[in-house]
DNA sequence: CTCAGTGCAAACCTTTTGCAATAGT
DNA sequence: ACTATTGCAAAAGGTTTGCACTGAG
């Protein structure tokens, strides 16, 4: 989604039956400013500054419906929770996880060969990956 | 672990005060018959072959010891369990998953830039990665 | 002989599901 | 109206923990 106005992604739903209701939007919303790889209790948390009485089952499933969507897509750092990123129309981006202080960084380049390329040697098509890259933040660093 | 025999493994353990255990061998001997990237309860199920008492508690115990020393290192494919990998001691390799069959292959080659120029841009020192690549096998891929 | 490791049962924590009530379209 | 969505409480599913017992070094 590149202007992930609410207006987009409510057009983007309907599009499939869906409604958009004010549950919906508070998670868009909150999605949106708390940006890269949030869990879903932390969208919960500020999606209830909008909507106080905004269940977290209600976040799991918005999510849900919102992946299935192409709108948002889970990100897993390999810590036992899932988190969630808006989906850009352009692209995808990658991460920088600081294993100090858990700061979360973007990485917009993917410098990685074409799909075609990747699964070449074993006969795989590859249609996606994923890629995460840990260490230290500027903060932490000399620290560590 | 180059060669990851039994005793090199054990010899790596007493090191940090560690006791090499029947069912630790066990569990050893079923992460390398298994291969890349088996779940807690499939490796269970194999050691189990060798020593049927096992518990699968002490099977995550051990891969927890296992991870701290080196011995192996989890894989993460973002369906809700942790895997385990046997670790190299020259280098790391990462995953092709069919998401039609679930097979997985290794990918030895990692076609990624040298840590220090991955996360350059927003100042971080890179240690570590995690790269999985997701499509379909030479099996599933005319069908899909 | 000592302390790391084991096994069982119970606890944990994130995520999912059942169901009656609610609210978009 | 029709049915997708919500909220609560309860269930699920992978992983972790407490504790008394066992066994490696």
């Amino acid at each position: 989604m590149k202007g992930n106005g609410v207006e987009r992604v409510a057009a983007r739903l309907r599009h499939r039956g869906r409604r958009m209701t004010v549950q919906r939007r508070a998670v868009l919303e909150a999605l949106a400013a708390l940006g890269c790889a949030r869990d879903a209790e932390t969208i919960h948390a500020r999606a209830r500054a909008a909507y106080p009485k905004l269940g977290l089952v209600t976040v799991y499933r918005t999510l849900e419906a919102f992946v299935a969507d192409g709108v948002a897509h889970p990100v897993f750092f390999g810590d036992g929770r899932v988190r969630y990123d808006l989906s850009e129309d352009g692209g995808h981006h990658h991460h920088l996880v600081c294993l100090s202080c858990g700061r979360i960084a973007r990485v917009d380049e993917c410098h990685l060969p074409p799909s075609r390329r990747l699964g070449r040697p074993q006969g795989f098509t590859v249609t996606a990956h994923r890629l995460e890259l840990f260490g230290y933040c500027p903060r932490c660093a000399p620290k560590a």
